[in-house]
DNA sequence: CACCAGACCTGTCCGC
DNA sequence: TGCGGACAGGTCTGGT
């Protein structure tokens, strides 16, 4: 599922339900998903603290706690958190459940169930590797033109590569870098130090506008991505390549090719994208 | 250090 | 209809 708007929906979604909810319990029915610290460390650190506040970096989400350890969570593919009623069905594919002293649950569902969460802040100061070592995001005064200039041309990867690189731009995934490379008419397999100066200013602003566009329409629902209330993003109406393989471009008319890029399906309009 | 393939999992879709 | 294989929005690790 999530890349940042998606993520960003559903902390948006989910702040009402959960902002200054206490978690009464949790119940842990897959403890491969626990990164750190221990299972029985995670609950009991869990377990009486009130949610201060939900904030979202790059892909991950951060539940800000009363103690002032923090939940880290992050989606993965097919991970999602919903917020349903304490006596209600279960969702499919629940994995992790807080019981809110609003009468809610909180289900941190997944399908692959590569999601993962740890409990951070405590004593002990260890980091999510990943967490720790995100670049600057999209519409944010760290992600400046300049700054992608230097990076591209110090870089050697293919450009689509480097905009999957969380370390140098946090918060794209494999959606939204096909669409920016579309909307800057840049073929993803270009390196990414022989972008022209123009490239480079279209690329910056094509990052910002689909990300911002993403955001507008609540994230891009493919198959299993939901916000906390179980909505889906309607933002895959408005995508240029992105699961469009073999149709035609939207500009051009040319048939859309995907081709396989550090193992991604890449999806580009061979006339419009140089 | 940079880069890539492989690994982690389960569900779905496509072609035979 | 049934089955095997490819593929799916992410990230880390280990080998080259």
């Amino acid at each position: 599922m999530p890349e940042l708007p998606e993520v960003e929906q559903v902390r948006r979604s989910l702040l009402p339900h959960i902002k200054n909810e206490i978690i009464c319990k949790v119940e842990v029915r897959l403890p491969r998903m626990i990164v750190h610290p221990a299972l029985a460390e995670f609950i009991a650190g869990i377990e009486g603290q009130v949610i201060r506040d939900v904030e979202r970096r790059g892909k991950y989400l951060t539940l800000l706690l009363g103690n002032g350890q923090y939940i880290l969570a992050h989606l993965r593919m097919t991970g999602a958190l919903l917020v349903c009623s304490h006596d209600g069905a279960e969702p499919p594919f629940a994995k992790i459940r807080f019981v809110l002293a609003n009468g809610k649950d909180m289900w941190f569902t997944d399908i692959r169930t590569f999601g993962t969460m740890s409990l951070c802040g405590g004593n002990d100061a260890w980091q999510d590797k990943g967490f720790a070592a995100l670049g600057p995001e999209p519409l944010t005064s760290g992600f400046t033109e300049e700054y992608l200039q230097e990076r591209l041309k110090k870089s050697h990867q293919v450009v689509k590569s480097f905009l999957l690189d969380q370390h140098k731009i946090a918060g794209l995934g494999n959606i939204y870098a096909d669409e920016a490379l579309a909307v800057a008419a840049i073929r993803p397999t270009r390196y990414s130090d022989t972008l022209t100066k123009r490239q480079v200013h279209a690329l910056y602003e094509a990052v910002n506008q689909v990300i911002a566009q993403g955001l507008r329409n609540h994230g891009t629902t493919f198959r299993n991505y939901q916000d906390a209330d179980g909505f889906m993003g309607n933002n895959k109406d408005y995508l240029l390549v992105y699961g469009r393989k073999g149709q035609a471009c939207t500009r051009c008319g040319a048939l859309l090719k995907q081709v396989r890029i550090a193992g991604r399906g890449s999806v580009y309009c061979p006339h419009c994208q140089k």
